[in-house]
DNA sequence: CTCGCTGCAAAGAATTTGCATCACC
DNA sequence: GGTGATGCAAATTCTTTGCAGCGAG
């Protein structure tokens, strides 16, 4: 499951730097990231390594569908692999944890707004804000 | 149905001054609002509000409990009445246009995040991506 | 009169862009 | 070797902060 995204990058006449496989495999190693954790994880790696080549990556990644964004809570985006990017996403308000729940939760719903309103939903990018188990019955 | 803050603000050692007013005007008038629309709309009344002052009242009506700010795309927090703030916010990736959805229709989903994972959904901040029905099949 | 509030300007954080240089193909 | 990619620094955008003067109570 693998290089088939370098073919997809030479057809379009785009080029395969270590760049870009660095940035790609801190995406897929870190899960939610920001462009900023993902530049640190590169730059361990090869030091050097600009901020904004980061930001220039993810989009084009994005572009091609490799990955894709959410925004968790105020400002920072944060960026996952498209193909394990079908969940949906929990941010408890509280403590800020994120979490993953399988798309079949939200079907019903999904569903509801398509016949409903003809609102085809983008599962991906859904996000649930709330309270998480733990912050609302802290143990004792 | 109306002054009651002016007493929630002087309880907490709160001024109650004109820029508040405009800004609380302004958010209700504005429904889907920057804290830059907002800004815009008070000048319109009252030249020389400064944004950040904008963005110091926004602050505090938020804590008042007022108002709620949801993140709708990229960057831009979008604000509006907390006491109107019931429903679920659907964006189009497509034409960006924000429409509003009653609850009831998430009603299951929270119910199921909250029997499942004992997660208490904030529903006020949920807010759904996608592409809407125009955009969907362009009339021809 | 007293303190909280405001305007202004400057500081920050996050992201984008211009450009000369570098390196895939 | 030609063109797209990178690094760097400067420009943008959005938001916050410091401070002196103003005004609500």
């Amino acid at each position: 499951m693998a290089e088939t995204w370098h073919e997809e990058l030479r057809a379009r006449g785009y080029r395969i730097t270590p760049q870009r496989q660095l940035v790609l495999e801190a995406v897929t190693e870190l899960g939610h990231a920001t462009p900023e954790d993902i530049c640190c994880r590169v730059q361990e790696t090869a030091r050097g390594v600009n901020i904004s080549t980061v930001y220039r990556t993810l989009e084009l990644l994005e572009e091609l569908g490799l990955v894709t964004h959410t925004h968790l809570g105020h400002g920072a985006p944060t960026y996952h692999l498209a193909s394990e990017a079908d969940h949906v996403h929990l941010v408890c308000r509280d403590c800020g944890e994120v979490s993953e729940v399988a798309p079949e939760l939200v079907e019903d719903l999904v569903a509801k707004l398509d016949t409903a309103l003809g609102f085809a939903t983008d599962v991906r990018h859904l996000t649930v804000f709330g309270i998480c188990r733990n912050c609302r019955s802290p143990r004792p």
